[in-house]
DNA sequence: AACGCTATGTAATAATATAACATTTATAAG
DNA sequence: CTTATAAATGTTATATTATTACATAGCGTT
């Protein structure tokens, strides 16, 4: 069982807007994208992403300053999550193992 | 047997600095720490980073910005790190696991 | 209503990183 | 040793990513 969390309206939308992406998608880049919905600050964006990535609805892959959806109804909670990335193509897929996610928490 | 990297100037002032300090440093505080050596600009710190990255002798941790010398020789070629780094002290170790390591890979 | 908490709006600025171009130094090949 | 080539350096400007600081609005609880 799983806690609902009810997105406010400017986490709604960046939501929307990542998941229906696809894949990772950066900051200004959702800016740019959620401008005509009226959010226009960089601040909007990164207390949306903060919030989100909190609550385990997207993750943040650090190595490219990017956010992306989570994949895993059963990440809500974990905190150790990888990805692997194509050197070439940049597709970017969840690792969900939890062996790895175990192991790294110790 | 392991390659021998033949550090250049920068490199290698600004490797004994990281190597030294014990920890991870971000990129402008090595800057503001060799400005004495001559290294002016953050173009020289950041290419010298790159170097050492690639030649394994530093690691990058992402999500910290920073910038922490490898403790492992037997690294070198890995691209697969990981690190633990504690929410309250912020200190951080470096995670030599070979299975991880090839794990990841796969 | 008064309180506490979360979310929002806005402007300014801090922190991190790269582009573009010129020059110098090291390494290897003839 | 000299020509060629790659690696490293120096410098200025600028792009990209993220936060500080402060003010306001909405929402549930007592």
């Amino acid at each position: 069982m799983q806690k609902e969390h009810n997105l406010s309206k400017n986490q709604k939308i960046i939501f929307d807007l990542i998941d229906k992406s696809g894949g990772p998608m950066k900051a200004y880049s959702i800016l740019f994208n959620v401008q005509k919905k009226g959010i226009k600050a960089p601040l909007q964006v990164y207390r949306a992403l903060d919030k989100l990535v909190e609550i385990g609805k997207i993750h943040k892959i650090e190595s490219r300053n990017a956010f992306i959806a989570c994949q895993n109804s059963s990440c809500q909670i974990s905190k150790a999550t990888a990805f692997s990335i194509c050197e070439s193509c940049e597709n970017v897929s969840e690792i969900s193992n939890s062996k790895l996610s175990k192991y790294l928490s110790n």
